[in-house]
This record gives structure tokens, sequence and C-alpha cells, in this order.
RNA sequence: GCGCCUGUAGCUCAGCGGAUAGAGCAGCACCCUUCUAAGGUGAAGGCCGGGGGUUCAAUUCCCUCCAGGCGCGCCA
């Protein structure tokens, strides 16, 4: 990081100097072909036509600036430079590699902060609120849901690593029509029993039943309004069934939480009467952000800022979704000042957040902008639309522990010495099902397949954990457990790199930015494909080069060193996702 | 009709203003008397949906068309 701004500087003032001119902005960027070096920048090129010259002498003349320069780092007393190469090609780029010197004072680094490699204050201690998981209480959650739980609680590890005080809050949709069809089934063809199942999926079986039993019974669809009318009336013995059902669910939901390793410390629910709620569309109406039109609903005129108008209250002064979300927002900011807000939800919703954000905009509340949707894409199976309505409901429960049996069987063939077989597949299940989720674009809608998530191999979670085992099993067999072992700059001066050793310092500096990346701009699979690459750069060195048996001393410490390093960086890295290592596997 | 997202190797996906477009899976050829072969090495595989445009430079930005998904005042 701060070589990155050193050189930014770096270059605008050798610009300056050769050419007097003040650039804003310059690009800096790690080249994709490494064999160009660990940074590069293109302002030769984008100041050819100003300066009048061609843009390779630009890059010439700046990497001779540039060189003369010296920059350097010091340790122990000692100046060193941080670049090996500062040379000018081709079109007119300026490449710099960095030295080798650097690389390791930036490993040394890595192992004095150990698993604290990588975070940051750049958060402030600001708090930021992470609303996400938003379960209906008619039924267990769905794959869909795993994901929303997966990406919320990535992104809390996330902020808090980079020094925010995150209040993680789920928003439950406990009251609606949907539950009261599980409701009227319970009635009905529940014969008053307790649940012999998971209880939430006790309850979610009447939903499903509510369908199959509406061909042969149409006039459920009109009974089920009357016991929501019944709910909202405040009859009692509607809302003592209610009660009783939500609470199984999140009985069930509770277990849920518990093995997607997922928490919180706030819950909302939909049924909580917020007077706040009307107060606000109120306000909206007399800041003219909202009219009263004849019906008597409220709708914002949002048709002149490119969206669609919204209803913010029924016509029989009921209120909707948007009305409680506008009052939650300004509650919340009331309470905790974030400095963020997140919604952690589908696609789908996105018309209707910029609905929503814009309306508190209008209504002159500067904290809107703090306000982000973070929005991903549907989770699908390979047969076509899951739909809980049409009973081949697939729900996380379900599908954890089918992959909990994969992984089983997997690690019971080619098991080393694990001791705790449940545990173990247990753990490299989770991890299968959560990097599943996370590492591809969350714009991107997911194909979930069973048969690739399990997989053991490529860009999986049980890849990285497995890589991981590896860098454990080394230190453990070199007697280096529990970093017993001092590793310090002098010890390795001497050590020259292999190529697939610099590759691997290569990747280990730039897990900061990674991180910082992620989450800045919510997205998981930033950090997951850089753990990938990561994994594959130690796999190929521990394949290509022997560590424990290196000849030479200093050699030796360098290569453990190494390892020690990858394997604290892998484990930071999964951690953030949500995924605890095993240190065998 | 208006709006949002997606279209990259046979398949699943990265890359989203730069230099020869990268992985994994599948398939092919190799590497276990050596630190976990759940691994590694190598070769092969691409009109980056089509067509325009902006730029020194476009898979990346703009326009348009095609294909798929989704959303649009009293659902959440």
């Amino acid at each position: 990081m701060e070589v990155f701004e050193l050189l930014k500087d770096s270059i605008k003032k050798a610009v300056k100097k050769v050419y007097k001119i003040d650039v804003k902005e310059v690009v800096l960027e790690h080249p994709e072909n490494e064999d160009f070096g660990d940074f590069a920048t293109s302002v030769a090129l984008s100041l050819a036509k100003q300066v009048g010259a061609n843009p390779l002498e630009i890059a010439e003349g700046l990497a001779g600036e540039l060189t003369s320069m010296g920059m350097e780092f010091k340790s122990d007393g000692s100046a060193y430079p941080i670049f090996e190469k500062i040379e000018a090609v081709k079109p007119g780029f300026v490449n710099f590699t960095l030295s080798t010197e650097w690389l390791k004072q930036e490993l040394i680094h890595v192992y004095e902060k150990k698993e604290e490699y990588g975070s940051s204050d750049i958060g402030g201690g600001k708090n930021v609120l992470i609303e996400y998981s938003q379960p209906n209480t008619n039924k267990p959650q769905h794959v869909g849901h795993a994901r929303n739980n997966f990406i919320g609680a990535t992104l809390i590890n996330l902020m808090e690593f980079l020094g925010y005080k995150v209040i993680r809050a789920n928003y439950v949709g406990d009251i609606g029509i949907h539950i009261a069809k599980s409701m009227l089934m319970y009635q009905k063809y529940g014969e008053g029993k307790n649940p012999d199942i998971k209880p939430d999926h006790f309850v979610g079986d009447f939903y499903i039943r509510y369908f199959q039993e509406l061909e042969d019974h149409p006039e459920y669809e009109e009974e089920a309004a009357e016991l929501l009318r019944k709910w909202e009336s405040k009859d009692q013995e509607t809302r003592e069934l209610w009660q009783k059902m939500n609470d199984w669910v999140y009985e069930g939901w509770k277990q849920t939480y518990e093995d997607q390793g997922v928490e919180f410390d706030i819950w909302t629910y939909e049924s909580d009467d917020i007077e706040g709620g009307k107060e606000m569309v109120d306000e909206a109406v007399k800041k003219g952000v909202a009219e009263r039109d004849e019906s008597g609903a409220v709708i914002a005129k949002l048709e002149k800022y490119g969206l669609p108008d919204k209803v913010l209250l029924r016509s029989d002064g009921t209120s909707v979704y948007a009305t409680k979300d506008l009052f939650l927002a300004k509650d919340n900011f009331d309470k905790y000042n974030f400095e963020k807000r997140l919604y952690v939800v589908d696609f789908r919703q996105g018309d209707y957040f910029k609905q929503v954000f814009k309306v508190l905009e209008l209504m002159g509340y500067e904290w809107a902008k703090k306000l982000y949707h973070v929005s991903y894409g549907t989770v699908t199976l390979p047969e076509g639309a899951m739909s809980s309505r049409k009973g081949n409901f697939v729900n996380a429960d379900d599908v954890f522990e089918s992959i909990i049996k994969v992984e089983k069987g997997e690690i019971k063939n080619s098991l080393k010495e694990v001791s705790d077989i449940e545990e173990t597949s247990r753990k490299v299940a989770l991890a299968a099902f959560k990097y599943g989720m996370l590492k591809v674009d969350p714009k991107q809608d997911i194909v979930f397949e069973y048969d690739k998530v399990t997989k053991f191999e490529g860009n999986t979670g049980p890849y990285l954990m497995y890589s991981y085992a590896r860098t454990q099993s080394i230190l453990e067999k070199g007697g280096f457990v529990e970093s017993k072992f001092t590793f310090n700059l002098e010890m390795i001066e001497g050590a020259s790199l292999e190529k697939v050793e610099k590759d691997i310092l290569r990747s280990l500096y730039k897990f900061p930015e990674i991180v910082f990346e992620a989450g800045e701009k919510f997205m998981s699979h930033v950090l997951a494909n850089y753990l990938y690459d990561l994994s594959q750069r130690f796999n190929a060195f521990y394949g290509q080069i022997p560590i424990l048996s290196a000849e030479d001393s200093g050699v030796k410490t360098f290569r453990v060193g190494l390892t020690n390093c990858v394997g604290d960086v892998l484990k930071t890295g999964l951690r953030l996702l949500g995924i605890e290592v095993v240190e065998k596997m």
C-alpha cells in the first residue's frame, strides 16, 4: 500500500520535473503478466499528445528519472532499494520490478503480523450496519438464503478487518399471507401436533401442503386471507397459533444459523407496529416528495428521476414494506450514526432500493447516500427454478447435509490420519458450500450443482483447505509448529529466489489490497479468487522445490518461513470468507 | 412499453481502458523409493453474442441489434 502511494507520488514528481506538467491522477496497476514487473504506469501513453513526443521516449525519460530518484526502504538501519528494475517498454509503459530485498522484507511483515496481516484501521471504528438474511417464517431457509447469509457474514468479517464496527442486523418477514397459509394448513391437518422433525421444516411442510391442497380446495385461498385479517384484528387464538408456529421456525433457524456460522446483533420484525413508518410517510407528503391520491394511497412521485412511482402507504392506510424500511433506515441512523448501511438483498429488489433511497434523499436526509444495496443473483437448481410451492423446495439444511455426506466419503477414501472425521467433514463441507457461493461475482446467477460444489479439485473450498493443511504438515514435520522459530531478514538475506518462490512473494504482498478491494466493493469473489491463485502458487512451489531438505540453512529458513506465511494468509483469508481451516485433512 | 442484469475455450467461471484474453472441469501426454498425487508439469482448446462509434489503446466505455434472466403505484 505504502509502495503504491510512494510510487504514484514519485511518478508525479518525475513528470513534473521532466515535463513541467502536473498530472492529477496517475494510472498505476499490477501488470497482468508478471514478466513485465510488479507495477506499471501508462502515463507516458496518455502524455504523448500533450507533450508532442513519442510515448516510448517519454517513458524512457521517466524511467531514467525514476531510477535516479533511488527509492529505498530502511530496515535495521540499512537502506535497500525498493525496485530492482525500472524500465520503459514497447508502446510506452514504465514497468517497475520489486527488489528481492523488498519482497523478503514484506514476507517478514507477514510473519510478524501473522493473522493480522492485511487488517487496517481505515474504518476508524465507525459503525457499519449490515442487514442480511431476511427470511420469512413460513418455511426453512433455502439455498438462496444461504448465499445471502454467506455474503453478509463475509462482509461483516471484511468490514471488521478493515477497522469498522459492525452491527449485524436481521429483518424477519414474520407476517403476511404466506404465513397465514402455513397456519391454515396446520389448523386443518396439524392435529395439534408438535414438530417431530426440525421445526422450521415442520412448518414449511404445511406451506407446501397448502399448494397441494389448493387444487381440490380453492376455498383455502379465501380462508387464508380471512386468517390474516383475524391476525390483523388481533384475534387471540390466531395470534397464539402464529406465535407458536413462528417460535418453531425460529428454533429451527437457530440451528441453521449455527451450522452456517451466522450471527446477528439486532432483530427487527415486520409485524412490529412501526408508527414511525407512517410518520415518515406523512413527512414525505409534507415535503412534497409523495402525494396522497383519490383512493387515499400515498405515492412517491419518482418518475422525473427516472424511477417508477412507489406506493408508500396503501389506500386503507396500512403500511407496505417500504413504509417500514423508511423508518428503519432513519431509526438505525439515529441510533447508530452509521457510516454505511448495507442491505444484502437479491438483485430483483434493485429498483425497490433505488426508490427507497431516493425518497429518503428527497426528504433531505443526507445519510441517504450512506445506504447501499448489496445485490446478488439468484440461486437455482440445474433442473430449473426452485419453488417452495411446488414442493421441490431445496432448503439450505438439506443441501448442507448432502454435502457433508459427500465430503465424508471423500475424506474416508484418501484419509491420512484425521482424528475426527465427523468434525473434519463438516468443516470441509461448509467450506465447499460457502466457497461455492462466494467465489462467483455476486451479480451472476448461480446454478447450484452438487457434484461441482463438492469437488475437491479446482477452484473449491476443499482445495484451499487442502493447501493450508499442506503448509501445516510441512511445519509440523520440520518442528516449526506453534511458531517456535524466529525468522528475520538477516537470516534469509542470502537466499536466492527460485521463480516459484518469487511468484508467491509477489502474491503475498497484495493481500492487503485485495482485502481492501473486496471490502470496499462488497465483492467476496475478489478475495476468494486471490486465495485460489495463492494456493496454486504454493502448490507449484511445493511440488517443485524441497523445503525441509533444502541444503543451505538460510534457504531452508526462507522456505519454511514462506510456507508459514502462506499458511497464515490462507487461514486469514478463509476466515474472512467464514471458512474455518483444519490442520489435517 | 420503460428499466436493470447476463452473454468470454465443449462445460463452469475470472479479467471490465492497456502490452501475447486467464483458471478449473472434461479430454490428451507426463511426474509418487522424496515434505499430504484431494497435488504438480506440458500440449491442445477463443471472430471475448453481431454490427457501428469514442480512444494512442476496447473483452473492458458509448450507441444499436440479437439471445437469455429479472423488475416496473397499493407483494415482500
